[in-house]
DNA sequence: GTTTTTGTTTACCGGCTGGTTAACAATAGT
DNA sequence: ACTATTGTTAACCAGCCGGTAAACAAAAAC
């Protein structure tokens, strides 16, 4: 065991088959195709990043799997370019392009249309690995929460924005006002608080399912709330806020 | 320099103070009590974990401070132990009790109540590194943000929900309904919103000065989205969701 | 059946990290 | 000036972790 010249020092020498397979019975090493087993480490990687971060070790990581941490240095050079895949795998893909279509659909109604919309993104994008990982990424390294916010700034928001003027009689293509952009961040911010209750704070969510997280009466809730609210809001300029009440 | 026997070798033992003070200038080894000095690392913990999280290096720390990492377990007896008083430290006393009062007051208006407070516990609670500290909690540990949320349950969702329904001209101590509650938590997600954003994300949120962070009528904005909401659509019973519409 | 290929492991290394100990030095007491 | 006190550090240790290299073994090729 104290060995630091390394030659062929293999314990197992004398031993023949017979007696191997005394040794050792339940291991039953498999032996998988390259492509199988590198599926199975980057699945194993995004949930074990998922769940204990990037801090989280390789050897544990390896162990999860069932396989010895020199292999992962077989398949993924570096544990940072393992770490890329995972956010690649995660990330791509998220959006639904059917997503895009539903929303420009120019004969459904606004508040159907988002209610649908947000019943499927609350459920199939924030998911349990993709919401820990992004908010892991965020709080130690912005690059990838940058790249999904650019996608929400592209593609969600202005289609958003432009069916709550549609709802609200509306029509304008102009550049969204603060106001109308912050009430509209207020919704999204409370459908995304959903899976930060699940996910980081390991809360149970009314309306919760095996496989639905939230009711679509409670999103049809909110998303009245905030469509409604946009109409009466935003017809008047900046409705004089009665002087600040408070100091109570 | 090489010396692992330990005796006495000061190499400046046969120096005199006028060389000390020409060799070392700038150095000027602070000396403070056992108060302060604990203050300052705590301080320094807190800044420190709330940037890096709970799984960056005590050496790290101590530099950041100015001291070595040998001195911080003068004070903590372990890295655990300065954890725990970082949790303490950051999350003690942080809401505030005129909340409580400015919730309970019977001549203010339910809308003005509630801005003024959203107003303050977006600027107050939800500061950096509380953010921070309460999400790499969350996202490793329950324990701590079980105890913040059962603050929040204890103390702020039934007030907002008793008022909720004043606001409604409804009297009824009834418990909440699963409608009520997550049209509230769809409210206060949007605030806490805010401060993923700004501190998580790192982005830049509208109506940002130094302190503070969301300007006052955006506040209204919301609350008002969520009290007329309230009104509106808790009227009625479960407000028959028009067959499921999507399917574009 | 032997050789070749390749999936997998064992053993190792250098550097880091939480934690300990003894020496050292600034201050206070006398 | 001398001593006692105590804030602070240098040096060290054991264990851990990312990464490497060679040995090993299951399957494929001949």
């Amino acid at each position: 065991m104290v060995n630091s010249v390394s030659i062929q020092t293999n314990p197992e020498s004398g031993l023949t088959a017979k007696d191997k397979v005394q040794k050792r019975e339940a291991p039953v090493r498999r032996r998988l195709g390259t492509a199988e087993r590198e599926r199975q480490i980057l699945e194993g990687a995004i949930r074990f990043f998922s769940e204990h971060g990037f801090s989280g070790q390789l050897r544990d990581l390896a162990k999860s799997i069932g396989v010895t941490h020199a292999l992962l240095y077989h398949y993924f050079p570096t544990k940072q370019a393992l770490i890329d895949r995972v956010y690649e795998e995660v990330f791509e893909g998220r959006w639904r392009s059917e997503w895009d279509a539903l929303l420009d659909d120019p004969v459904l109604a606004v508040e159907d249309k988002l209610t649908a919309f947000y019943g499927e993104y609350v459920n199939i994008t924030l998911s349990q690995e993709f919401t820990r990982i992004l908010v892991f990424s965020g709080l130690n390294d912005h690059t990838i929460t940058d790249r999904f916010f650019a996608m929400l700034r592209a593609r969600l928001f202005p289609r958003l924005i432009r069916e709550t003027r549609r709802f609200r009689g509306v029509v304008s293509r102009a550049k969204p006002s603060e106001r109308e952009l912050e009430l509209l961040m207020g919704m999204h911010g409370g459908f995304f608080y959903i899976s930060m209750r699940r996910w980081v704070y390991g809360q149970d969510v009314y309306g919760d399912s095996v496989h639905k997280v939230c009711g679509e009466p409670l999103v049809r809730d909110r998303v009245l709330a905030y469509l409604q609210a946009s109409r009466q809001l935003l017809a008047t300029p900046v409705k004089s806020a009665r002087k600040h009440p408070a100091k109570a």
